[in-house]
DNA sequence: CAGATTGGTCAAGCTGCTTGACTAAATAGT
DNA sequence: ACTATTTAGTCAAGCAGCTTGACCAATCTG
């Protein structure tokens, strides 16, 4: 119960953050898929992969992404049947502020518990968490 | 990322357990209703509440654990307005299976951990997690 | 270079939730 | 005591996000 409700916590600071900073047309599902476009774009499929859902909702998450401006749907350099989707200046400017977001949520946390025992429960946390999945949607 | 990933392995855990036990036609979710409804049995409202949808919603997912054998609808002895809403024999059946599983997959994490830095961990999450908000479905 | 695979879209349908409107029982205000 | 408001619950309609199924075009394989 703890667990859930930090994990919760922690989703729903950031996202009240976010959205005081300006994206008020996000869902914290949106973030999950900036942390996947983020780096150097990717493919319909690969961001399907990654938000454990059908290529099509992928899909069609990208065309609401696409349509809020927070994301470019560009030919696939090296594959003519794909696209890759990749952040706008939008689309990096609100990935920048997730980030802070996360930094001010869990920042206080980490001064109150000192690094020995935050390495502690970062190891502990990983034994228990399984790399794929990030996703609940319970 | 590693409080996401261990909040959904711990859910993702259980759940495949009580479905291991003979209970396929449950969701976590409906885990969630059980907490509530297990000590005294609670009416609609309280449900809703505890899990942080409308009325509507939870007397939805009252009728479908009524409909599969786990709640029992009663008329509530103080209030004629009311019903309370408590757990069958099926639904404590599932409820133990649920505690059950919750300690299998969290005994090995604290086994490995020490009693020591499992309380650590446990007053760490604890800070975070504001008591009230469980419920995520992003 | 035919056959199978892969990336993506279109279309239809379902589930779990929401808002809105309403009844009946309980409570509050004179 | 009696009206007025609140509260518990249901019925109905609608919506958002997801699914399955079918399909086309580009790519890979033998």
């Amino acid at each position: 119960m703890l667990l859930l409700g930090a994990a919760s916590a922690l989703v729903d600071g950031i996202n009240e953050r976010v959205r005081a900073g300006g994206f008020t047309d996000l869902r914290p599902a949106h973030g999950f898929a900036f942390v996947r476009l983020a780096p150097d774009g990717a493919t319909v499929v690969e961001l399907a992969e990654h938000l454990g859902v059908t290529k099509q909702a992928a899909s069609q998450m990208a065309d609401e992404l696409v349509r809020k401006g927070y994301v470019e749907r560009r030919p696939h350099p090296s594959d003519a049947r794909a696209r890759l989707l990749t952040l706008t200046e939008r689309g990096w400017a609100c990935t920048r502020a997730a980030d802070e977001a996360a930094i001010a949520v869990l920042q206080p946390w980490a001064d109150a518990l000192g690094p020995a025992q935050l390495s502690a429960v970062r190891t502990a946390l990983s034994r228990l968490a399984v790399p794929g999945r990030i996703r609940p949607t319970w």
